[in-house]
DNA sequence: CTAAATACTAGAATAATGTTCTAATTAGGT
DNA sequence: ACCTAATTAGAACATTATTCTAGTATTTAG
């Protein structure tokens, strides 16, 4: 195998490996060493690639959300309607958390705390996406469809319901999954941004 | 002073300044020592009355569960009309994360990781409030101007988008208070929420 | 009022664990 | 085949949370 294949595979172990502890135990409490034995990988590797533990949560972080911004535009921007939209994003949102429980919650635990490297990349990231959801929005906040609405509501309003109920979801505190209660989350959305005559 | 008042007084006191930095910088990066000095605590007086570093911060997170608990009640019993109780819940919020950002940041990151005893505390603190809660609802359940839901799905619904929007406002990414877009919030939990003849 | 028990304080010593550093190894280009 | 740069290795190090032993003050009981 050449070089590039084994060392991609090995951050992708490390990565995966550091998520399950991530997620299990949060990161203050997973320790390297674990990592580093169930990872198969040395002190000397996981410092050069990834700098610090941080450093791993954060690559994972990027991951992550780089994932859910692609996966969310996809199922988005072919909707025609703003009924459909919104319900579309919230439906994604509800199925992405309870196909992937780890992932998902580390996202949302907010426990990695970004270096300056990390902002950066983030925002940048975050520009782009912003922009293609801002294109999608546009027409139907001009067609009336949509309430007209200081920019920074709009995901709150949209997803504030779906993240609360997923956290309590994963911390294990109720039985039905996302998935199960999307439409009573989608529908709510709805009426909560919808242009009301 | 009494040894009670003095004793009582220290406790506040490590609480008070370890709530000044675990906001500022999280639980894992602010370290013993500077909590110890900047309160002027030994370390033995510190581990004798909070049992580690985690001890302090579950000390804090309850406390500040309480206090939120018992204010919210204060804020929604008096309320006799569904809308009118939907909203204030939204609004009371919104002050609230507003005038204590510290507290209302650190409650609202769930860095925390609670002790046994302290997540069996925190039920039982939880089981009172929830009763109370539960209690205002029924009628207005029954009378069908609420929509009749999972239990679980209250709290998401109706408390969702204000505490997204306070996780942003909190980490510096918008300029309005909670506190000064708490009508929209309160209107559009209340969108969600209310029957829809 | 005295004595014993208890609660509390103190800080040096310890242990746990994240990170650095130097040296060895390997792969890819010339 | 040789050189260069990327990568691996793990022992040494540094930081920092926590323990431990000893000492002091306060309350309680007889």
């Amino acid at each position: 195998m050449s070089r590039k294949n084994q060392t991609s595979e090995l951050k992708a172990r490390v990565m995966e490996v550091a998520l399950g502890h991530f997620s299990e135990v949060g990161i203050e409490r997973t320790n390297v060493s674990n990592i580093l034995t169930d990872a198969g990988c040395s002190v000397g590797s996981l410092y050069h690639h990834f700098g610090n533990k941080e450093g791993i949560a954060e690559a994972v972080f990027i991951d992550g959300v780089n994932q859910f911004n692609s996966r969310l535009l996809a199922a988005l921007l072919p909707r025609r309607t703003a009924d459909k939209g919104i319900k579309a994003i919230v439906t994604f949102c509800c199925e992405w958390v309870t196909n992937q429980p780890e992932l998902a919650g580390f996202l949302l635990s907010r426990e990695v705390t970004l270096s300056d490297n990390a902002k950066r990349e983030l925002r940048k990231m975050d520009r782009a996406f912003g922009q293609s959801i801002y294109d999608w929005f546009v027409p139907h906040v001009k067609s009336g469809a949509l309430l007209e609405l200081p920019t920074s509501m709009y995901v709150p309003l949209i997803c504030g319901s779906t993240l609360e109920y997923s956290r309590f979801w994963l911390s294990g505190r109720n039985n039905r999954s996302p998935a199960e209660v999307a439409s009573i989350l989608a529908e709510a959305a709805w009426q909560s941004v919808k242009h009301n005559l």
